[in-house]
DNA sequence: CCCCAGGCTTTTC
DNA sequence: GAAAAGCATGGG
């Protein structure tokens, strides 16, 4: 009933979290042939594994989705047509040498286009918390919310869970969706007028997909939902519009501004005015119209080298 | 006990 | 205007 298809790319690859969903798990960087990486797109339920450094190896119910067409949306959901190792200037490697040196191994990276509402709610989830509860309050809203799917495959049976529709988030009980989002009513609040806004087309993500606008406007459209700052706005540009040019800076990445690049900027406390005159400075030192691509690069190495994180 | 974790809103100086 | 407090929980 499944078969599978393997996609190629011209560049090696690796996947990073970018999300935080129930339905996708983590592939660290270099862990080739191991991790199962599962997920809904389009509808579809997919199972895909790395099978070498440039080769997926995708299982998808054939009678769901043709072949051609589960190429093109997996060259699409991975961004393949992007080099990773262009991102950054010509001139980063000569000004800043030791960082390049470790970066080296986070060329594999690939950021994953996905859905503008999932991202928007899954990066509400994540104020001030650790990847864990983030984790945990997405996978809850999607196991309360969400249509669930069944699927067979190598024997044995597998839930996924469709993210939830706007329209189901929007009629949520604030009580009951509490429990979702770590007790934190406010943020139950916010999701589910957010949701109402995307459901009633107030907030209308094919729009906002439109390159013509530029980039400060879609984070002051965005950060008008309350619940939403510059930051957040950020990664919904950056991880489900395609606006690579979207840097988000989060406490990490001002750390890694301040230690990497001796920002003092950075020293200050994170209000919009900071975080513009840091985005304005990042944009110096980096490709304006891949900021953002290389910001995750940076982020991922920041966590995984400094900060000696192991997993997410 | 403390501080920090993929922040944002409200309050206070 | 720019800091601090409040939100919530878990882990180091």
């Amino acid at each position: 009933m499944y078969n599978s298809f393997i996609i190629k790319s011209d560049t090696a690859l690796s996947v990073q979290n970018t999300i935080f969903s129930g339905q996708s798990f983590l592939w660290n960087t270099c862990q080739c042939n191991c991790v199962y990486f599962s997920s809904i797109i389009d509808g579809v339920p997919l199972f895909i594994r790395q099978i070498s450094d440039f080769e997926f190896e995708v299982n998808a119910d054939v009678k769901e989705i043709n072949s051609t067409l589960l190429s093109v949306v997996i060259r699409d959901y991975f961004m393949l047509d992007i080099a990773v190792e262009n991102v950054f200037p010509e001139e980063f490697s000569r000004f800043y040498p030791e960082l390049w040196q470790l970066l080296q191994k986070y060329f594999t990276l690939r950021i994953l286009k996905q859905d503008p509402f999932e991202t928007m709610i899954s990066f509400m989830c994540a104020q001030g918390i650790g990847m864990h509860l983030i984790r945990q309050q997405v996978a809850m809203l999607t196991k309360t919310y969400g249509e669930k799917t069944t699927t067979y495959f190598e024997g044995r049976n597998i839930d996924l869970y469709n993210f939830p529709t706007p329209l189901r988030l929007a009629e949520a009980d604030p009580f009951v969706m509490c429990r979702c989002t770590n007790n934190n009513r406010a943020r139950a609040a916010n999701i589910i007028l957010a949701s109402r806004n995307v459901a009633e087309g107030r907030i209308d993500f094919e729009h906002l997909r439109n390159r013509e606008i530029p980039l400060s406007e879609l984070r002051i459209i965005l950060s008008q939902q309350s619940g939403i700052g510059f930051k957040i706005a950020d990664c919904i540009a950056l991880f489900s519009l395609g606006r690579l040019d979207a840097f988000p800076i989060d406490t990490h990445v001002k750390q890694y501004l301040r230690k990497w690049f001796g920002s003092t900027t950075a020293l200050r406390s994170l209000s919009p005015a900071t975080y513009l005159a840091l985005d304005a400075e990042a944009r110096s030192f980096l490709n304006p119209e891949l900021a953002g691509y290389a910001g995750h690069i940076l982020f991922h190495c920041w966590r995984m080298e400094v900060k000696k994180m192991r997993s997410f």
